[in-house]
DNA sequence: CGTATAATAT
DNA sequence: GATATTATAC
C-alpha cells in the first residue's frame, strides 16, 4: 500500500527547475524578476496579464509549482481573485505597497506569502520552501499534482539523511498494514511511539508525518476520492494556511509546524487525534479513516498531535499513552468516537442537501449521497441528521410557544411581529438581527481558529469587513444556521468581491457555493417555502411559522361551515378531522 | 429509517 | 457536573 519512497527518484538539486509562474503587469519587472529567478534555476513563465496567467493555470495547474505574483493598487481587487483562483498553488505576492492592509488581504486570499519589493536575491531564492510546505500541508485532494512529485523528493532527501529512518518507516508501514483502516488513530500513534527513540524527535516527528501523509495519499489515490472543493477550502483556510513558511522551513525542512498557534488548534482538535485502537468495525475498512483523508486538516490533526505531544506531556500522556486508549484497544467493544467532525463546510454541505431534498425527503441516504463526502457514512448523516432534526423542532416550537402566548390578542405587539419569517424577504436592505430568529450556528471549532490565526496583535489595527470572511467562509451566509434553509441574498453584495469584475467564465470554478448560491437560489427558496407549507400542513395545530398568511377567520369558518363543522374547539387539534 | 441512549468531549 | 456531540443499539 504504501509505496516505497526509497525507490522515487530524486529531484537532483532539488529547487532547481522548479516552475515559476511569474505574473507582473509592469513589463520592465516582469522581465528582470524572471532573469534573477532563472539565474537561481527556476523555470519561469511569466505573464504580464493577469487573464493570461489565469487561463494558464486553469488550463493546466499541475504546470507550476509556485506562483509570483505582484500586486498594486490598481489591480489588487482582480489580483485577489487570482489568489483565490489560484489557491492550490502556493503563492508569494509582491508589491511596492507595503500596506498592512494589503498584505492581510494577499494572505487572507490565500497567498502563502507578501514579499516587499525591490525583490532580494535571497527573498527569491527562499521561494522553494513554500512550495514544500504546500506540498506537505496542503490537503491531498487539493494538492496540485506538481507539488506531488516534491513532496516525494523531500521524502526522499529526508530519509537518506537519517541512517535508521529507513527501517523506522518499514516499521511503521508495517504497523500501518496492520491497521491499514486506521490512519490516525491512536493504535498507529501508540505504536509508531513506541518504537525506540530514534536520533533526534523531530526527524522522528517528520517520518511519521511523512508516512501519515504518504498513507493518506494512497487511500485518496484508490478511493478516487472525490473533492468537495467547497468543503476543503475552508479548513484549509483555518489550517494549514495561516502556518508560517518561515518558521516551518527555514531552519529545517522537518520542522514543518512548531509555532505555538498550531499547538494551541491542535488541543481543540485533541479530540480527533484520540481514536479507537481496535476499531471492531471492519464492514467499512476505508470508510472511517477517509473521512479524515478528505479533510484537509487531517494531516494536520496528526501532525499537531505529534507535535503537541512532543511539547506537552500531560497531553501526550492522554490521549497517546493513556491507559484508557490502550484498554479500549484490548477491548476493542467501546464506541469510537468522533470518527467525523461536523466542521461549518460538512454541515453546510449537509443542509444543502437536506434542501435540495425537501425536508420531507431528507433521509439519511440520499443526503449522504447528495453530500458527496468521500467517507462519510449513512450512520454518520442519520445521526447528525436527527440532531438536525432536534434543533429545528426546538426552534419551531419556541416560535409556536410564542405565538400561542400572544393568540388571544391579535393586536398585540408580538401578534403583528408574528409573521415569522425564517429567512429575510428577498430584499437587499432587510438584514436579519443577528440570532434574532434563528442563531446561525458556527461550529465551535472554527471560531477559535479564525481568531488565533488572526490574533496578532497588528491585526485589529486593519478591521477586515465581516462580509469578506462571511464570503470566504461562509457563502451562503445562512447555510449554517440550524434547521435553518440556506437562503440566497439576492442583491446583497457585501463587497466587491462578491460579484466578480471580471469575464471570467470561471467564477464558479473558484466558488462553488457562489454558483449554488446563483444556481439554486429560486429553487431553493421554493423548496423552503414547500417545506415550509408541508411543515404547517403536517401540524396544523401549530402556527404559521413562516409569514404564510393564514386564510381568514371567516374563510376558515366557512369552510368548516361547508364541511358540516359548527362549533370549533379552541384548541382543535387537527384540521383534517373533517368527520361529524 | 428513526429514536433512544451510551460514550465522550467541553 | 451540566451540556453538547457523536456513535451505536434498538
Amino acid at each position: 500500500m504504501i509505496p516505497s519512497t526509497i525507490d522515487m527518484v530524486l529531484w537532483k538539486d532539488f529547487p532547481k527547475g522548479l516552475r515559476v509562474l511569474l505574473l507582473c503587469e509592469d513589463p520592465n519587472s516582469v522581465a528582470e524578476t524572471k532573469i534573477k529567478l532563472e539565474k537561481m534555476d527556476y523555470s519561469v513563465f511569466s505573464y504580464s496579464d493577469i487573464q493570461d496567467a489565469l487561463e494558464a493555470i486553469l488550463r493546466k495547474a499541475e504546470s507550476f509549482h509556485v506562483a509570483l505574483v505582484e500586486v498594486t493598487v490598481d489591480n489588487s481587487e482582480r489580483t485577489f481573485e487570482f489568489l483565490e483562483m489560484a489557491r492550490d498553488l502556493p503563492i508569494i505576492v509582491i508589491s511596492n505597497d507595503c500596506c498592512l492592509s494589503t498584505t492581510m488581504q494577499c494572505i487572507a486570499h490565500g497567498a502563502a506569502e507578501f514579499l516587499q519589493k525591490p525583490l532580494s536575491e535571497d527573498k527569491l531564492r527562499n521561494i522553494w520552501q513554500h512550495v514544500v510546505h504546500k506540498a506537505f500541508n496542503a490537503s491531498e485532494s487539493v494538492t496540485p499534482k506538481s507539488l506531488k512529485p516534491i513532496k516525494e523528493t523531500v521524502v526522499s532527501m529526508l530519509q537518506l539523511d537519517t541512517k535508521d529512518s529507513e527501517e523506522k518507516i518499514k516499521s511503521q508501514s508495517k504497523a500501518e498494514d496492520a491497521e491499514k483502516n486506521h490512519v490516525d488513530n491512536d493504535e498507529y500513534k501508540t505504536t509508531t511511539d513506541r518504537y525506540p527513540a530514534p536520533s533526534t524527535p523531530k526527524l522522528k516527528q517528520v517520518e511519521r508525518m511523512v508516512n501519515d501523509e504518504n498513507s493518506q495519499e494512497n487511500k485518496c489515490l484508490t478511493d478516487g476520492m472525490e473533492d468537495p472543493k467547497g468543503f476543503l477550502e475552508v479548513r484549509k483556510f483555518a489550517s494549514s494556511e495561516s502556518k508560517s513558511v518561515d518558521d516551518a522551513c527555514t531552519n529545517s525542512i522537518g520542522v514543518l509546524n512548531t509555532n505555538r498557534d498550531a499547538l494551541t488548534s491542535a488541543k481543540q482538535r485533541e479530540a480527533a487525534c484520540e481514536e479507537e485502537v481496535n476499531s471492531a468495525d471492519s464492514s467499512r475498512p476505508d470508510e472511517c479513516s477517509a473521512v479524515k483523508a478528505s479533510s484537509p486538516t487531517s494531516s494536520n490533526v496528526n501532525i499537531e498531535c505529534n507535535l503537541q505531544s512532543s511539547f506537552d506531556d500531560k497531553k501526550k500522556n492522554k490521549s497517546v499513552f493513556s491507559s484508557d486508549s490502550l484498554t479500549r484497544g484490548s477491548k476493542g467493544n467501546k464506541k469510537k468516537m468522533k470518527q467525523v467532525d461536523w466542521t461549518p463546510e460538512l454541515h453546510k454541505r449537509f443542509v444543502q442537501a437536506v434542501e435540495q431534498l425537501g425536508i420531507d425527503q431528507a433521509i439519511p441516504s440520499k443526503i449522504l449521497e447528495l453530500m458527496k463526502v468521500e467517507g462519510l457514512t449513512r450512520h454518520n448523516v442519520a445521526s447528525h441528521l436527527q440532531k438536525y432534526r432536534m434543533n429545528r423542532r426546538h426552534i419551531l416550537l419556541k416560535e409556536d410557544d410564542r405565538k400561542w402566548q400572544t393568540k388571544g390578542d391579535p393586536n398585540s405587539w408580538g401578534y403583528i411581529q408574528r409573521p415569522l419569517m425564517a429567512y429575510p424577504p428577498l430584499h437587499p436592505t432587510y438584514s436579519v438581527p443577528p440570532g434574532h430568529l434563528y442563531a446561525p450556528w458556527v461550529h465551535p471549532s472554527y471560531q477559535p481558529h479564525g481568531a488565533q490565526m488572526w490574533g496578532h496583535p497588528g491585526f485589529h489595527a486593519w478591521h477586515p469587513p465581516l462580509e469578506m470572511w462571511h464570503w470566504k467562509t461562509y457563502p451562503g451566509v445562512q447555510a449554517d444556521a440550524w434547521g435553518c434553509p440556506v437562503i440566497p441574498q439576492y442583491g446583497y453584495s457585501p463587497n466587491s468581491h462578491q460579484r466578480l469584475p471580471m469575464n471570467y467564465n470561471l467564477d464558479t470554478i473558484s466558488d462553488r457555493n457562489r454558483e449554488t448560491k446563483d444556481a439554486n437560489g429560486f429553487h431553493l427558496a421554493e423548496e423552503v417555502a414547500d417545506e415550509v407549507v408541508k411543515e404547517a400542513m403536517s401540524k396544523p395545530w401549530l402556527p404559521l411559522p413562516l409569514g404564510l398568511k393564514p386564510p381568514s377567520t371567516d374563510a376558515v369558518l366557512a369552510e368548516l361551515h361547508r364541511q358540516g363543522i359548527r362549533t370549533v374547539p379552541p384548541c382543535a387539534r387537527s384540521a383534517r378531522a373533517p368527520h361529524r
